[in-house]
DNA sequence: AGAATCATCTTCGTCGGATT
DNA sequence: AATCCGACGAAGATGATTCT
């Protein structure tokens, strides 16, 4: 906490470097150190560059000029509530303080805003509602082990409209081969992967992948691959591409794209309970864990959820 | 000789207009 | 209104040419 030097309020060389010498640090102390930083904050975030009654007086000079100028023209009166209005626009206006930066970047035409990285939706209810209905169905399918095998071939004839009908598990209609139509989602998508992706888990999955539908060139690169030539291409060389499995309801029409930067998934769904009953805890966390988890089949995840 | 710059090539990824 | 599709600029690579 000594400052070292008399330029400088409260310096280190080490934080400094890191954060590229951009430094407003404060080392917050005290209850009442960290209140006057949060009025301090807030107020400087806050600051309107021209406050009520600065602006109130401008108003009442715009007036008053022109009142002065205009009281012997007769025009209408719409003309001259316009020109009213204008007046005192251009009056706020003209006492707006700008920084240099403001101005440069407007004349630069430079955006408003800036993101540093590209967003993709995870919708966790969906996830979480298959995942306990896949649950429930073991559990039953262990108290009567006998009839195991009939039951997983049910399961698997009725998956569709279970989850239709039973899950609010939300579904998009795209195109498949043919024009046929087929229910999928991002969950579909991220089971029926390519066998290479099996250690991504959901959340890199859908960081790093995008589906598209397959044009030619998708189809000429993807036979480029198979061949494995390692013969130097000129240009911007392809990203990875990746069919789903047979299973999967896109197979022949869709692929698998790796972005060039990966995105930020933004996880959609329930907040996490506080004072919630331990089921619905329980039931989040399972849900959390099969964002992190590489998993398959559903067998997979129930392993993973068990222990 | 090595770097810096320019030219060319190919793919990525978004946008807006056309189409259904 | 939704979807498709082509256009176009950006990105990222190689190769050629110029500069130091």
């Amino acid at each position: 906490m000594k400052r070292n030097h008399e330029w400088i309020n409260n310096f280190n060389e080490w934080i400094m470097s890191a954060c590229r010498s951009n430094m407003d640090i404060k080392f917050v102390w005290s209850g009442s150190d960290a209140k006057a930083l949060a009025y301090y904050v807030t107020d400087y975030v806050t600051k309107s560059s021209l406050s009520f009654h600065d602006s109130l007086a401008l108003m009442i000079k715009a007036t008053k000029d022109f009142d002065k100028k205009q009281s012997d023209s007769s025009d209408n009166i719409h003309e001259r509530s316009r020109r009213l209005l204008l007046k005192m626009h251009n009056t706020l206006a003209s006492q707006q303080e700008l920084s240099g930066v403001q101005v440069a970047s407007y004349i630069l035409n430079f955006p408003d805003h800036y993101t540093t990285h590209e967003f993709q939706k995870i919708y966790l209810i969906g996830i979480e509602n298959h995942l306990e209905k896949c649950l429930q169905d073991a559990k039953t399918q262990q108290e009567n082990g006998s009839n195991m095998i009939e039951n997983q071939t049910y399961a698997q004839i009725h998956e569709f409209e279970d989850d239709l009908d039973v899950l609010n598990e939300h579904f998009l209609i795209e195109s498949a081969e043919n024009n046929k139509m087929v229910f999928v989602n991002s969950r579909i998508d991220y089971q029926h992967r390519d066998n290479t992706l099996n250690n991504y888990c959901l959340y890199d999955f859908t960081s790093w992948f995008r589906k598209k539908k397959i044009d030619e060139n998708d189809k000429r690169i993807l036979a480029k691959t198979n061949e494995e030539t390692t013969s130097i291409s000129r240009g911007r060389p392809s990203n990875e591409r990746y069919k789903f499995l047979p299973q999967h309801p896109q197979h022949f029409s869709h692929i698998l794209m790796k972005w060039t930067k990966p995105r930020v998934p933004v996880l959609i769904g329930p907040m996490i309970p506080r004072r919630e009953r331990d089921e619905t805890k329980e039931r989040y966390y399972r849900a959390i864990l099969t964002l992190f988890v590489p998993w398959r089949t559903i067998t997979d995840l129930c392993d993973v959820t068990e222990t």
